[in-house]
DNA sequence: GCGTGACACGAGCAATTGCTCGCATACAAT
DNA sequence: ATTGTATGCGAGCAATTGCTCGTGTCACGC
């Protein structure tokens, strides 16, 4: 088993697994309901009903704890897209597509507090894998989809994953975030245009 | 003259409102060179070579003196960018599109300190006014673009703009702080083949 | 020159932070 | 029972933070 750096020690007592996993929850609903800058060790140990120095024995700084929860929490949500998206990858293109972007509209919209934490409330440079979790495994399934499936691009299928999953992303995010007057199925009509614009064989 | 919350008094004499350039250069200095985290009063007092007292004298507190770093220098960029668009507000659609990607490439480039620092170093929340001082000016001119110039949406202008800006942006600022493999060209072709899809009047 | 108010100073306060360390306790093996 | 060890505690430290306040100084109208 790999040493996971950013716990102090690997729990082996049921009890001691007990204690991280109500830190990372203590963390997590901290969090979500103070922000960043409120999320201190202290306040975390306290939710967890622990004490400071009992955190310290699992994680070797407060970067670690915070940083556990996010990943905890990224994956989570990465698992429940992927899940929906699994039995369907034989679609037609065109579906599939539209099958994706509403999985993940949905996806978001149901844990509308993961995204505003990611992208409102964390300095992301600090916690380089919060949203990019998701947004990289994304990415790792639509580059290979391009190139199994060898839809022809102008760009290269990485690039092409690059420039595609940013802006589905981001748009996503935005929608769930700011909810502009746009009706959700006009939404995603346009998100799929977009794909299906930048997929189409160039006129130059 | 209404008076500035941001600032503890107006600035009457030409000393102080020196004073109050210095404080900005300086917490400007600190911010890109040390970040969110480092940016105390403290230091960007020291930067400035005056005490921490005298910054009290100008503004009510840091948050002010970060807002203000902020505020001036989007508002820098926005000026450089409607500067250059100014006199070709006229060009044919598909020339003037291509010109202001090619335009907001240029002044992202020239300022990824700026980007750096508004997408990877705030909490956003903290201070909202950061890179949607910039996001907001483009959002009225292309909503007020899209009005005039009566181009056929299927959405309401306004819904388009709020599309079109996001994406542009977004995808803008990521090519420029992640340089992927993308020729700058291929790149502002994509992004005007994805408005001119949009754009384009619906099949439906 | 002189007085007056705007300006600048900087030591330092109160609060908070991340984190430690010496000690108590619970549990498993003997 | 008795040990040995893993676990948990929590008072408190050192450092840092945002910010104030009493004191001095400089410029400008008179």
């Amino acid at each position: 088993m790999p040493t996971d750096p950013t716990l102090r020690k690997t729990p082996r007592q049921a009890r001691s697994r007990d204690m991280v996993d109500r830190i990372v929850r203590a963390g997590r609903a901290v969090l979500v309901e103070q922000g960043w800058e409120r999320a201190t060790t202290n306040r975390v140990a306290e939710r967890a009903g622990i004490s400071p120095g009992s955190l310290y024995q699992y994680f070797p700084n407060k970067e670690a704890v915070l940083a556990a929860v996010i990943e905890q929490y990224s994956a989570e949500i990465a698992d429940e897209l992927t899940a929906v998206l699994a039995g369907r990858l034989d679609l037609p293109r065109d579906q599939l597509v539209r099958t994706t972007y509403t999985a993940l509209l949905d996806v978001l919209e149901a844990h509308r507090e993961y995204v505003r934490l990611t992208t409102l409330e964390l300095p992301r440079q600090r916690v380089a894998s919060s949203m990019s979790l998701l947004e990289r495994r994304i990415d790792d399934l639509v580059g290979a989809y391009l190139t199994i499936s060898r839809v022809p691009t102008r760009l290269d299928p990485g690039s092409s994953a690059w420039l595609l999953v940013r802006m589905v992303e981001h748009l996503s995010v935005q929608y769930v975030l700011e909810r502009p007057p746009i009706d959700r199925e006009a939404f995603v009509d346009e998100l799929v245009r977009l794909t299906e614009a930048h997929l189409a064989p160039g006129d130059a």
